[in-house]
DNA sequence: TGATATATGTTATGTTATAACATGTTATAA
DNA sequence: TTATAACATGTTATAACATAACATATATCA
């Protein structure tokens, strides 16, 4: 089975032992995120959804999926570019840590990683010592990737 | 001299030295995110502007001064948010770091902290094992403030 | 089956941001 | 001094992102 078929069937049975219903709609939702390259809006979700499925599918729908689809932690949202991206682990065993993304800003493409645990349990420390809690330490960084900074010394 | 006018006339010979044109409507922007209590947006601090200074002022121009504002180093967006506020460290002498944000998610209080070296040292390092490059690694970090925190256990 | 909850459709509108072109202002140098 | 170039601002339109509110359809379960 190949990996994108690998992640429906995980998601789909995430969802049926946590009592969330995913859809036909939602499912191809997640399905057009697992094929695209780059992160999309929901505008451009809805967009390939109409000419992938040939069938209508609203902005205001395509926000609905999406947040549930979050819920579900299988979607992430970029807070800095406004898109959405399948979660890359949804076919990992392991717990999922909270994600960070590094955002290459010439050729889009997105890469989630994991920082190690060392440090991040440092950057919290750090940060609850000025009296704040986190709710969530997905970190969004921008830069190049190593291809795009090949081409530009090329 | 109080802190806002202190960081006016720091901007104001910084953007002399440097050849930059602090114009009086891009100084009051600055004013207008200097006096602001919390983050605004662009069309918020149109809002403001004519209401504080009986004056036009176009969302257009506003984003185009928040342009000409971030690239003096003087105010900072967070992307998270699309709201725009002040540098806190306008008037300091020591060089300027990449910022870090700690954003309140209840009274939306921004603050906007140092990191020590060796961490982020640590954490640019580690993405930079993964073959990136930060161009910026301003941290927008959500979750809540010693205040809020307070409430809401009270 | 009927009641309820959930999902989706639909329309309208709010919010954030940029494009394109006109006009005003400042700096420079012929 | 005035022509001109560069920069700043005004103005209108529109694109892009997001939510509100209410209607309809479908699933779940007593």
């Amino acid at each position: 089975m190949n990996k994108i078929d690998s992640c429906l069937q995980k998601a789909q049975s995430e969802c049926s032992r946590t009592g969330l219903r995913l859809t036909d709609k939602r499912c191809n939702v997640l399905k057009i995120l697992l094929q695209a390259a780059e992160p999309l809006s929901a505008y451009d979700i809805a967009d390939q959804f109409k000419s992938v499925y040939a069938e209508s599918l609203s902005a205001m729908s395509a926000y609905r999926m999406l947040d549930f689809l979050m819920q579900a932690n299988l979607v992430h949202k970029l807070e800095t570019s406004n898109q959405y991206l399948a979660c890359s682990h949804i076919s990992c065993e392991h717990e999922h840590e909270l994600p960070q993304f590094l955002i290459c800003d010439q050729c889009h493409a997105v890469k989630e990683i994991g920082l190690g645990k060392q440090l991040l349990k440092e950057l919290k420390v750090s940060i609850e010592n000025t009296g704040f809690v986190l709710s969530s330490q997905q970190l969004e960084l921008h830069g190049l990737c190593e291809l795009c900074q090949g081409k530009q010394s090329g």
